[in-house]
RNA sequence: GGAGAGUUGGCCGAGUGGUUUAAGGCGCACGCCUGGAAAGCGUGUUUCCCGAGAGGGAUCAAGGGUUCGAAUCCCUUACUCUCCGCCA
């Protein structure tokens, strides 16, 4: 979350960032709740702390009169301090309640956009940062979208997984199975050369995992919560990862901190419906891998760049048209300061769909996760916090067998052969 | 799931209601010593809030309670370890 003392002292500029968000007059009045409470909390921790002083003192008099024998002052002391302690317990609740309104606001501030975001709300206001400059894949008229190649050669089954959990379960099989598994390890050796750490992270976190990565409280309804021991499935395995380095002070040599992990991601994506959801396009179970960077808040932008420069490497090399989106304020995660989406064609659909999201969160997260480091001056300064995904599977899979079809088989980019050992699916 | 024992600073570890400071050790930083180093000696070393500073307050797993006063006593929760049960 924003720290109350940039709002204070950068009061304009956040305020001007919150309008790209879309954030109007009366949105804004957020802001200056958030200093009324902190002037507030101010306020009662100083005169509390005066009461706990005195208190502390005279409690220590008391001591030392007793360990003299003067039992009639310690007496007396005692009802003296003793008056003390309404006044006390009134401003703990006063400043118990001052720290949650002040606590409540924050959590519902989002992260400042950077100057490069556009402003906007609608998906149309998003900046086509990079377009696709090579050819279209050319498909005959007798073409079929992924739903249909999957049925035809029997590589995933939206039915089955539909009988056996719900809707937007997909089983994998055979051939499609392993082409799944094949892109998963493809994607880990590729973040592997680039120097990640690999991890292998649970799947589920419990509720202060989900706030220190923003997505408790923001997108509550959007997780799966199991109910019986509070813990969410999670939605993408930068929550588990990151959460790694909460309440972490680090030494600045301990940079550049570079984890990637695989794992299946789970949303419940209330409220979609109709085409949006066919086939692969929208599931609530897709296999992701991830990348994840903390840095140094004076190299995070060029981090950034490197980032993208690794997913597009992966586009590059399944050979799938690509474009990379700078996204509007409107459409801007919560916790996010700039984000990059990345979208490949799928050919069939004629559709572009999102396969990488590509975050710098600045120190959004890292203030609320406590993650610090020790800076030249020896003051612990919060980290950047980045994350991407390398990629995202499901909509991978869906362009590739639309883009790689011909009329009696898929075949796989010379690239994964290694990984599925077959060459096409038949 | 049952029973028991634990959780103290970067680490180890003492501390069963009060005598201004959570003992002591290790590690780390700086200084003295040295030709240089080691050893030795000295000083410093949790984090957060308020404050220009002096200083004040909080912090002994978390949250409540008892008390003039809690690391210490009581309650709840989390986690760790041991044993039993179940189990891939």
């Amino acid at each position: 979350m924003l720290r109350v003392p940039i709002i204070r002292k950068e009061y304009d500029r956040v305020r001007t960032g919150l309008r790209k968000r879309g954030y109007d007059d009366d949105a804004l009045t957020i802001l200056d709740h958030v200093l009324k409470y902190d002037d507030q909390r101010k306020q009662t921790q100083n005169e509390l702390d005066e009461l706990l002083s005195i208190r502390t003192q005279k409690s220590k008099n008391i001591g030392a009169l007793i360990g003299q024998g003067k039992k009639e002052e310690a007496e007396a002391l005692k009802t003296e301090v003793g008056v003390l302690k309404k006044s006390i317990e009134q401003l703990e609740n006063q400043l118990r309640d001052a720290k949650e309104k002040l606590n409540d606001a924050l959590l519902n501030i989002p992260n400042v956009p950077h100057e490069l975001v556009p402003a906007g709300t609608k998906e149309s206001d998003n900046e086509l940062f990079k377009a696709w400059d090579g050819t279209m894949p050319q498909l005959d008229e007798s073409a079929l979208p992924h739903w249909e190649l999957a049925k035809k050669y029997n590589i995933i089954d939206f039915e089955i997984g539909a009988k056996i959990t719900g809707s937007g379960f997909p089983l994998y099989r055979g051939k499609g199975s392993k082409l799944q598994r094949a892109l998963i390890n493809f994607f880990l050796e590729e973040a592997g050369k680039q120097g990640y750490e690999e991890i292998i992270p649970p799947l589920m976190v419990n509720a202060d995992s989900g706030m220190a990565t923003g997505q408790l409280p923001d997108k509550e309804g959007q997780m799966y919560h199991v109910t019986a021991d509070d813990l969410y499935l999670i939605p993408t395995a930068e929550v588990p990862i990151t959460n790694i380095y909460r309440d972490t002070i680090l030494n600045a040599d301990e940079f550049p901190i570079k984890v990637t992990g695989y794992t299946p991601c789970f949303r419940r994506e209330a409220g979609s419906y109709g085409a949006h959801v066919k086939g692969l396009n929208r599931v609530h179970q897709f296999d992701k891998v991830e990348i994840v960077r903390i840095e140094h808040p004076d190299h995070s932008y060029q981090v950034l760049d490197e980032m993208l420069a690794h997913v597009e490497s992966l586009l590059q090399k399944l050979g799938l048209p690509y474009r990379i989106l700078r996204l509007c304020g409107g459409d801007l995660g919560f916790t996010s300061a700039i984000t990059y989406d990345f979208e490949v064609f799928s050919a069939a659909q004629k559709k572009w769909l999102e396969v990488s999201s590509v975050s710098n969160f600045e120190t959004y997260q890292s203030n609320r996760m406590k993650l610090r480091f020790r800076n030249e001056a020896g003051k612990n300064q919060l980290a950047h916090t980045l994350n991407g995904s390398a990629l995202a599977l499901a909509r991978i899979v869906a362009a590739l067998l639309e883009n790689y079809q011909k009329s009696d088989g898929i075949d796989i980019p010379e690239v994964l052969v290694p990984y599925t050992g077959f060459e096409r699916i038949e």
